[in-house]
RNA sequence: GGGCGGUUGGCUCAGUCGGUUAGAGCGCGUGCUUGACAUGCACGAGGUCACAGGUUCGAUUCCUGUACCGCCCA
């Protein structure tokens, strides 16, 4: 059950869309295949500030605003440009292929979010979580509401540093022109809101100021000077201004001094209240004219250049103003302790784990949650305001009928104008969907849901919030399993941004390679949590291997032998009738069964991915093809042939189930026209996940299966490498033969001879004892306990004893450290008994092969 | 300032509980119209596993420190 992290209703698919859709859609394909329940619910965020921007400035483009509309007109109109977009980012999921249920798709606006949201609220208000107060909150003058902390992000910047002079006041209430305290500050138009200067309690420079008066220029405020520990006394010139209403570590200055919270600056950033010329002016305005101003009245003392830290609106870029307004806020210490709890006790997991820490030091340190939103598009908070102050909470759809403290009727109240900070639908999304607050049968079932995915940037808003609100609300966390995914970035790691030009479109990706070339190149090798570089060749790669696998199944389906009847069932022959080759190839499945519903199981969907493209392209394609084309041959008895050919589409049957959740389409495709078993679905996507120890149990002992094959196989390559560099022709057919070491290996080659043969475009006959090999000057291929001496005298012999001497070079470098290692008498008493075994083994083979080559080269071993 | 992650062939990344022989893809070189596939096949070159110490019979792997890169938080 994966209840999918809702998209931006505005946006558009990108790469970490299509990433985590993929890695979701997977999940639930493979969790599909395997008979479990699934549903994967997909759903539409409605992001009250990106929307709005969005729609403002297509407003600005028709010559209209937020303003000139009014809230009905524009909520209208913002219901009718969701209404345009808002199938366009489901479409585009269904063209990546994503399996979600779109029946069930939902929107953090509809009535069913809208009334979770009003129940939640009233919930926490009634448990003394949700509250009313004026606090010093983020506001971005450019969107015109208050943002989160998360939302303002800090960016370095060159400013000033501008110090300038507050004049002592004299008894008589005139300033003294010689004597004053000089501050420093980064923001001197704030000083129209000064209520103190702060000097340090230990500062000697300062310490006869405290407690004198000194006069605010502009506003002729007198405030005094006060002394507090948290002065910087190397800052600048160790005194600071204080202004409470305007700054985070000034508004703490002033609860604990008790002093006066003068705001100064309106929605729009602009000077207010102030009874100054500066009113009405843009903060930089004001602020260019505030220093030309006191420096005209010789009170600005230095203008010095300063590195400072700037908070910019994540949305607008606009530089965030804190100020103090009347909020609602959610108490989050109790709803954080749950949260913490569930993740400490492991009833929800963090993948990869080491983003648990980065939760808990959030949780840990989380203030309290402003929710208030001062913008029009998202759900409105359902708390109205009687004549006399008095506030109801109500969770009915239109409202309360009543104060609940006076009993005025609700004609009287006033609801609150402002709406929800969008995460709070969001955190409802886990339970809202299945139809919370009803106890819907939905509910009953699929709460809490397995998987959460999610880019990790994402942690805070998404995930935290979840796990509160399901904790508090619901009484259990709403997943077991939070999936982290890193981000996608360019080939040289830079984040894809439209500035840049870097960005990849899906769509565009879709359009000319396809949607599987693009799902398995954004799931390929990625491991939880860790980003991956993305570029034109890693998606060319994909589309190559769905080529390869296309291919393969060509192969397949064209090489059915005329005997099989065309509606016969998918089985696999007899025991009796597999050779070594087919054996080996089931086994090597049996492996991969094994380890990629392995990875499934354990979210690792990039290792499915890469364990699949190595068995299917280097096992499958490389080895077991060219092994059955020899026995599919005309001269083989047809019983042989049937059994290679049955074998083929088993193993090909078998990959494309593996392959599925990530490759949708094609293995679809490629499955509909092979043959099925009596009792399979219809289609692939409905169809029995392979049973790991059911394919093991076809060929029980992997090693003594595999093994005989995988040296003759070494013994081809041995052979291909020689002839390479010896310089024969690849087309040139050469003789030979061929003692093989061991029985196992012998009863193998019985078999494949005629393959090995047409891989290695050589003859080779077998030989009972390493004599039997001599045969003039040759080539020479030792591989294991085995050798092969091929006779052809077009060979380079000079190049060949050159390759000889490297190899044997090489062998007696590494017998001399393999004895180095057993002479070491620590070694072989302190190590395990398995490995000193193992090592033992090694040396013998390396003399043997040494004496083996050495021989060959005419040297004494 | 605190925390996290990374550093492995030209590039991108794997690397199991520490076991001596470190893998893959791309790129590169050589050769191939081998009847599934040139979006391909075969073969090959290329790595003192960032650096310095430590633990150990043995370290790419574990520990400490350093450098550099990236990210998060304040």
């Amino acid at each position: 059950m994966i209840i999918q992290p809702p998209p931006n209703v505005t946006g558009a698919l990108h790469l970490g869309h299509a990433q985590r859709a993929t890695v979701e859609d997977a999940l639930i394909r493979h969790a599909r295949m395997t008979g479990r329940p699934t549903l994967w619910l997909p759903g539409k965020d409605h992001a009250s500030i990106a929307a709005q921007y969005v729609l403002d400035r297509r407003l600005a483009e028709q010559g209209e605003s937020r303003e000139s509309l009014g809230r009905e007109r524009y909520l209208e109109r913002m219901w009718q440009f969701v209404g345009e977009v808002q199938g366009i980012i489901a479409d585009q999921h269904r063209r990546l292929g994503a399996s979600a249920d779109w029946k069930r798709e939902r929107f953090t606006m509809d009535a069913v979010s809208a009334r979770a949201v009003r129940v939640a609220f009233h919930r926490l208000y009634r448990d003394g979580l949700a509250y009313r107060t004026e606090a010093l909150i983020n506001w971005c003058p450019g969107c015109r509401t208050s943002v989160s902390d998360l939302e303002v992000i800090p960016k370095p910047e060159k400013g000033s540093l501008w110090t300038i002079r507050y004049h002592l006041v004299r008894d008589d209430g005139t300033t003294d022109p010689d004597a004053w305290i000089a501050v420093a500050t980064t923001r001197p138009e704030t000083l129209l809101g000064d209520t103190a200067v702060a000097v340090h309690p230990e500062d000697p420079r300062y310490r006869g100021l405290i407690g004198r008066t000194v006069r605010v220029p502009f506003v002729e405020r007198d405030v005094r000077v006060i002394a507090d520990d948290v002065v910087d006394r190397e800052f600048g010139t160790g005194a600071v201004k204080i202004t409470p209403a305007h700054d985070q570590d000034d508004y703490a200055t002033g609860m604990r001094h008790g002093l006066a919270f003068v705001t100064v600056l309106d929605d729009e950033g602009r000077v207010a209240g102030t009874g100054t010329p500066y009113d009405g002016l843009d903060r930089y305005e004001a602020r260019r004219r505030i220093v030309a101003d006191l420096e005209a009245r010789g009170d600005l003392a230095a203008v010095t250049s300063h590195d400072m830290v700037v908070g910019h609106c994540q949305r607008s870029d606009d530089v965030v103003e804190p100020r103090l307004k009347t909020q609602w806020f959610v108490r989050t210490g109790p709803l954080a302790e749950k949260a913490l709890a569930a993740v400490r006790e492991g009833r929800t997991r963090i993948v990869p784990r080491r983003f648990e820490k980065v939760y808990f030091d959030w949780l840990e340190n989380i203030r309290d949650w402003n929710v208030s939103r001062q913008l029009w598009w998202g759900h409105r908070i359902p708390a109205w305001y009687c004549p006399d102050g008095h506030v109801t909470v109500s969770d009915a759809e239109h409202g309360p009928e009543a104060c609940e403290t006076c009993g005025r009727p609700a004609a009287e109240l006033v609801q609150e104008e402002d709406i929800f900070d969008t995460w709070f639908s969001s955190g409802l999304w886990p339970f809202s969907t299945l139809g919370w607050p009803d106890r819907t049968e939905d509910l009953q079932r699929f709460y809490p849901g397995t998987v959460m995915e999610t880019a990790y940037d994402i942690i805070f808003f998404w995930v935290a919030r979840m796990m509160m609100l399901g904790e508090w609300l619901m009484g259990e966390a709403p997943f077991r399993h939070v999936y982290l995914s890193g981000l996608i970035r360019d080939p040289y790691g830079q984040k894809m941004s439209k500035t840049k030009g870097n960005v990849i479109d899906p769509l565009a990706v879709i359009e000319e390679l396809g949607a599987d070339a693009l799902r398995f190149a954004v799931v390929y090798g990625v491991a939880p949590g860790a980003d991956t570089r993305l570029g034109r060749e890693k998606l060319e790669s994909a589309r190559n291997f769905g080529n390869k696998l296309w291919n393969a199944a060509r192969f397949v389906l064209g090489t059915r032998p005329a005997e099989t009847a065309p509606d016969a069932p998918l089985e696999l022959p007899p025991a009796a009738d597999l050779g070594p080759a087919e054996r080996w190839i089931l086994s090597r499945v049996a492996a991969r069964v094994q380890a990629v519903s392995a990875a499934y199981d354990e979210l690792r969907v990039g290792d499915a991915a890469s364990t699949l493209y190595e068995a299917i392209w280097a096992e499958f394609c490389d080895w077991y093809i060219e092994l059955s084309k020899v026995r599919l041959r005309a001269d083989v008895a047809p019983s042989q042939r049937l059994a290679t050919w049955q074998v083929l589409a088993w193993v090909l049957d078998r990959y494309l189930r593996l392959l599925h959740p990530v490759m949708p389409f094609i293995t679809e495709d490629i499955w509909q026209r092979l043959p099925h078993r009596r009792d399979d679905a219809d289609l692939l996507i409905v169809a029995d996940w392979p049973d790991a120890s059911a394919e093991r149990a076809l060929v029980p002992d992997a090693e003594a299966v595999e093994r005989p094959v995988r040296d003759l196989l070494d013994i081809v390559r041995g052979i291909r490498n020689a002839r390479a560099e010896a310089g024969i022709d690849p087309g040139t057919w050469l003789e030979g033969r061929l003692f093989l070491g061991d029985a196992e290996a012998r009863a193998a080659f019985d078999e494949l001879a005629p393959a090995v043969a047409q891989l290695a475009r050589a003859r080779l006959t077998p030989v009972a004892d390493r004599e039997g090999l001599e045969a003039g000057e040759a080539l020479s291929v030792v591989i294991e306990r085995h050798e092969v001496r091929l006779t052809r005298g077009s060979a380079d012999l000079a190049r060949e004893r050159a390759r000889l001497e490297r190899e044997l070079e090489d062998a007696r470098r590494q017998l001399a450290s393999a004895e180095a290692r057993l002479a070491n008498r620590d070694f072989v008493t302190r190590a395990p008994a398995q490995v000193v075994a193992d090592a033992q083994a090694r040396l013998e083979t390396l003399r043997e092969r040494v004496a083996v080559l050495a021989e060959r080269v005419g040297e004494p071993a």
